[in-house]
DNA sequence: CCCCAACTATTAAGGATTTAATAGTTGGTT
DNA sequence: AACCAACTATTAAATCCTTAATAGTTGGGG
């Protein structure tokens, strides 16, 4: 029995990052307003959008005639959890591991740093 | 036409975490090795670390009549490319978001705050 | 009242993932 | 030499993911 995945699946990241950008949508609007380079079928759209109303992540309305869905999870939450499951799966549920993992190999600028760093001493 | 996975799925991961425990290992080796909860049939391995091969995390060479499995990725090279993966399609490719996001929701106790606020400034 | 445009519902194809059964091969033992 | 245990190879089923075609429904304008 192959279970589901538990974090958004490309397909639907890439719909619910048009949600998270317009606050709701219909079908059509999401249609329009994927990125040329990914664009989709009306059905396509429709489709995914009924998958994941069935995950919970969004719900619809009816407008008229038409559904208007709305995101169920915000992006922080989405965040949140595709964190969670890096933490757990590839770093031993170590938060500081993946931070140094992160401050070792990504650039970060100055500013930012001491952004971070007052971060810190303010949970310490 | 549906994409392949850019990252270890679930089941490959699984089967990565008992070569990078053992640094190199039989299908055999794999089927022992697995924690009782997930375990698999030998012909579910053999059919994955194949799939791993193809991939290119994994070679395998012949040993007697066995074959034997090395990873050709390490644990470290694996967590860069989640979190890069992580990065892009979550953190708009914003290494301290990432890092904010999880200081702000993880618990990292005291010792572990300072060895990063170290870090930090090392890299000031 | 009827038709068209705009929607939703249904159905499905094709590849990926995950799991496993079963068939074939081979090296060492009796 | 024949057999058994230990392997590898082949084949496949079930489910998920992604995309889309096509059929059905409906509200408003002529």
């Amino acid at each position: 029995m192959r279970k589901r995945s538990t974090t958004l699946t490309e397909a639907e990241l890439r719909l619910m990052d048009v949600l998270w950008e317009k606050g709701t949508a219909t079908v059509g609007d999401v249609v329009e307003a994927l990125p040329k380079a990914s664009a989709l079928a009306y059905s396509t759209v429709l489709t995914t959008l009924r998958i994941l109303e069935q995950k919970g992540y969004v719900r619809h309305s009816k407008e008229g005639r038409a559904f208007v869905y709305h995101p169920l999870i915000d992006r922080g939450e989405a965040r949140r959890n595709i964190v969670q499951y890096v933490l757990n799966r590839f770093f031993d549920n170590s938060p500081e591991l993946l931070v140094l993992n992160v401050l070792q190999e990504e650039k970060i600028d100055a500013v930012e740093l001491k952004r971070l760093k007052k971060m810190i001493e303010e949970s310490e």
